[in-house]
DNA sequence: TAATATGATGAAAAGGTTTTCAAGAGGGTA
DNA sequence: TACCCTCTTGAAAACCTTTTCATCATATTA
């Protein structure tokens, strides 16, 4: 029987030093490029590491730094690829400058939230993004923040560096492009969390209806979804009203994809018999048939940015201004809108 | 303007020592219920613990206890929706067990992988699941063994506790479906990451031909895939064969989306021109139309199954026989299959 | 030549825990 | 009364680094 028995070999600075013949402060050196070294001792040194496999312990040297060259990414879910999406694009800058990345999904709930960032803490995880946050508690944050660096995503919290794109205006976009193309009746089909993505996005949904004089529906609007095939169901919802709008705009591209399964369902064909746009811009949307009118939000650059700012905040935590951006949305039209049938 | 400004609170087991009036000693034991305290002196330390906030650093315990308490989970990617599948149900696992969970994206670069091995090992991170894999090092797999746990999905890594689907039994089910639904010419379009798993289940569609006596049509199988738009455009280019295969098998079914958009696009109807199967059985493929015939493999079980047997063999480390679990697959029928035109 | 700067190195403290060992206080038994 | 146990606690070592301070040798400057 193969035997993957284990015998704990750990190599440290010590056994470093003894072999190399020089202090631990010497080897320490060297690891690090802190101070100067001798090009023959620094020679002894490399060999002795390459010798015996020396791996740094990075618990040890985070206990000395206070800080565990570590990032966090805190998500409400994963199952909408719009967060595999962040999440690369996060993944990507986190490892071009050494930082390792931490994964916790809350399902927003706020206790969970709150414990995590606490064990966050006890990690000394040197940031934490968070995304979608659900905690209004401005005191709890102000205590966290005093210990770690937090960049909120989609969610403005008191005091805390904010990115977002423009929902409400990018919302407001394609809302009037469904108006153009001559429709009036127009759902709005929300998520299943409660986030201020989705007020903010509400928001410019009633912006542009009200610009036009075209009185709120409140049937027309669903925000709390299913948990279950959150789109599919609400959709649905919306086929079986009396007076079923001709126009549907979900708030994310996932909620679409439900709705496109609702409609063909019930028969009726996108955009001829009823029109359907998004938001969000995913890659694997492309696929979608027929090609689905959206507003592109940049989320891979939202990524990027939160965390190259982060990082600069960690790097330099005297920086002490709040910093928001907001990143502008692109309306992309393409078959799955048209006007009504008269 | 908003000052976030900070000052490093930092209370150790030392002030809560001071202020509850004992020993750190005392104070550990208080929070590691490692050994009777008084009610008394129990109730002062817990209490000062309240008062001060106090949580207390991994970092140092990781290091005393040689063990950082987190898992890591290694992929080569995030965009196949399959990925977030599995990860939400280790994350499920690691957190109920108190683990993190860090996460590394490799896009299967060998190089990158065999660092990432070893910045965990750097880590103390505590089991590493890896997951199609491509490193073939054994030696060097051996020399990560002697200081970490690891565990290898749809990768089968000599001496490494291993898990997957019976991939090879799944494939040639759906293809004997094919077959008996009068299909001769069926093509199978690959992946895009060079992986066992890839391989096995293209002996499975083998085993189902061969054992039909149909002739293998090399021109019909494509195995590395584009990096942009895998299916998609493999797809198009099988549909452009002269002697067109009428029915396509695809690996996976992030795959089997752009196949679905390369045949749409062709103006060619799904399943009445062509026939189209997959292998995964991921929930946000439900929404997929028509209806995706796919053999189901069981994800999350897989996800649940690899991180509960990490985190025992870290537990209790010792266990030195090497584990294979392969979970069966199930055939699901749907729409997107039908005999052949005549 | 004397004073000073620079380069190379080591010793020891610090970072925050857990764990081992030792010891004191009571209670029970012979 | 003397001895042994058990319960509760504290002191100190260990985990593995980085960093500060000090020292010595060599090179530079006045």
């Amino acid at each position: 029987m193969p035997d993957k028995s284990v015998k704990l070999n750990n190599v440290t600075i010590k056994d470093i030093a003894t072999k190399a013949n020089v202090s631990v402060s010497t080897v320490s050196r060297v690891l690090n490029s802190s101070a100067p070294v001798s090009r023959s001792t620094r020679k002894r040194v490399m060999a002795a590491i390459e010798q015996m496999s020396f791996i740094p312990n990075e618990l040890a040297r985070g206990l000395v730094k206070r800080s565990s060259k570590s990032i966090a990414f805190m998500i409400p879910e994963i199952q909408n690829p719009f967060y595999p999406e962040i999440i690369e694009s996060i993944e990507k800058v986190t490892s071009e400058h050494g930082f390792s990345l931490s994964l916790y999904i809350t399902n927003q709930d706020p206790e969970k939230e709150k414990y995590y960032l606490e064990e966050m803490i006890a990690r000394r995880i040197s940031g934490a993004i968070i995304i979608c946050t659900s905690i209004t508690d401005d005191k709890f944050i102000k205590k966290i923040q005093e210990r770690m660096e937090i960049l909120s995503i989609h969610a403005d919290v008191h005091n805390v560096d904010y990115i977002d794109t423009a929902g409400r205006e990018g919302t407001k976009d394609v809302i009037e492009h469904l108006i153009s193309l001559g429709h009036r009746k127009i759902g709005f089909i929300g998520y299943r969390f409660n986030i201020t993505a989705l007020q903010n996005r509400l928001l410019g949904y009633k912006d542009a209806l009200t610009g036009y004089g075209i009185p709120i529906n409140e049937d027309y609007i669903i925000e709390g979804l299913a948990l279950e095939n959150p789109g599919y169901n609400t959709a649905k919802k919306l086929l079986e009203l009396k007076d079923r709008p001709t126009a549907i705009h979900c708030f994310n591209e996932y909620v679409a994809w439900g709705a496109y399964a609702a409609i063909k369902e019930a028969g009726l064909t996108i955009p001829q018999d009823i029109s359907i746009s998004s938001f969000d811009g995913l890659g694997i949307t492309e696929l979608l048939s027929p090609s689905l009118t959206t507003v592109i939000q940049p989320i891979a650059t939202m990524g990027k940015l939160a965390c190259e700012l982060i990082i600069k905040n960690i790097l330099n935590r005297n920086i002490n201004i709040k910093q928001s951006i907001i990143l502008p949305t692109r309306l992309v039209i393409r078959e799955s809108t048209c006007s009504p049938k008269i």
